[in-house]
DNA sequence: GCCCCAAACAACGA
DNA sequence: CTCGTTGTTTGGGG
């Protein structure tokens, strides 16, 4: 469950640790919900190098000399690995393994991971590009959904999941059960500049603490997300509730426009 | 909201007053919500003799010498008159001028009663025709919903309404909360039994109080959807809760299944 | 109270 | 915790 500040950075350290790597063979462990074949991506990959690593939303893509991209989701489990010895590794999901001898694994225990090969571009902005007027026009289109929900859309915005989005409606002072129709101008102002703080503030923190970082979770440094924790750093009461079925951290600081 | 019971003596009553009568002119007062034009309706029943009125779920079906059918659904607030100056009524919809002077008119203060010319035969049965063996298949196609949504959903039985619903459940013991899937087969036969008997009932004291209605409707023998009763015929307290946003009466001694 | 449509929500599986 | 699908519920309008 990484979300846009972790998979930033693993994106950053994945260019620096495969570019230019040639892939000499692939092995690939199709479920049923991954719809391209194992030969299909053989003809697509084998030979060509990686010559970028970019996060696309919440998928990391791979983007190959020869133009191929290969766009992976984590999912809930899923992780990275560059290894020597790939036949170690459990729940391999897809093996790409390089001229020089190492590998990259995708892995995930549940197996939910996905694999797309040359996707669509998306048409959903992503979180650090988003502008008042988009988020505007979207909000009043979901003017009755919950402003959890909205943000954690993929369809209205790309990147954010169920723990950034509660650090984000805290620094706006937003209740997560405010309806989108009902939040005011300045307040959207504020979620903006809360949307892009908390997330660039989070990719730092976590560049900080393990620089070489491609897989797992830092969220130590989450002020209201975080289990740990009894109080805002405002010192008020975090509150703790499932809402639209997700585990929510949230104080009575946040207003609830309604 | 005349439900089954209403609609057929409406119908019995319909047919003893106009067979035989032959259409001279038409006046349709068409909103958007019916697709059928004036033009189209007069060149299909004008010099046609109604033959037989019919109740056809909860809509009324005129079948006329030619063949042709027309479908009046009431909706809330519609009604049935047969007058000899129909200029005096408001808020007509429909009215079909006969040789002799009469009209019938068809109108509705609300505007919502919809008209169908030749419509396709239902696929759904009538309450009255319901089998156990139809009903089990759609109890556990339907599994998670209330049995009183299951139950006036016109998907699945034709005629059943809020009011009469109320009764049934009653009648059969169970709680208009329980979920389709979960009642068991001795109950499945009480319902059935119970669909039936209070139907057939309600059609007897309709026609007992008032022979020749063809509009409004008579409820004040209901024994438990029936605002000026506190308790049901066996001293029970009789419940008045929303459910599915409809007004609905019950009391504890209807089996909670879920 | 009736019915239709669209949007929102819940449940489930992968 | 993630996403897609499916079915159910809710709200608005006629």
């Amino acid at each position: 469950m990484p979300e846009l500040p972790d998979l930033t950075v693993f994106s950053e350290n994945l260019t620096k640790r495969l570019k230019g790597k040639c892939v000499k063979q692939l092995e690939f462990y199709a479920g049923e919900r991954i719809k391209i074949s194992a030969a299909e991506l053989e003809k697509a990959i084998c030979g060509s190098i990686i010559e970028n690593v970019k996060r696309a939303g919440k998928e990391t893509e791979l983007v190959f000399s020869n133009g191929t991209k290969l766009r992976v989701h984590l999912m809930l489990t899923g992780r990275f690995a560059i290894v020597k010895n790939y036949g170690a590794l459990d729940w391999k999901v897809i093996t790409l393994l390089f001229e020089d001898g190492t590998a990259l694994v995708v892995s995930d225990p549940k197996g939910f991971a996905t694999i797309k090969l040359n996707p669509e571009e998306n048409l959903v902005p992503d979180a650090l590009d988003i502008t008042k007027s988009y988020l505007k026009e979207k909000l009043l289109k979901k003017k009755n959904s919950g402003i959890k929900v909205f943000l954690t859309d993929q369809k209205v915005v790309l990147g954010i999941g169920n723990a950034y989005v509660d650090e984000i409606l805290w620094h706006s002072r937003i209740s997560p059960k405010s309806l989108a129709g009902k939040i005011p101008d300045s307040a959207i102002d504020d979620l903006i500049a809360a949307i892009k703080k908390v997330l660039l503030d989070a990719i730092e923190q976590i560049k900080k603490a393990d620089p070489e970082i491609i897989a797992g979770e830092l969220r130590n440094f989450l002020v209201v997300h975080n289990s740990s924790l009894k109080f805002s750093p405002t010192g008020h009461k975090i509150i703790r509730e499932q809402i639209a079925s997700k585990t929510t951290y949230y104080t009575d600081e946040q207003v609830l426009y309604e």
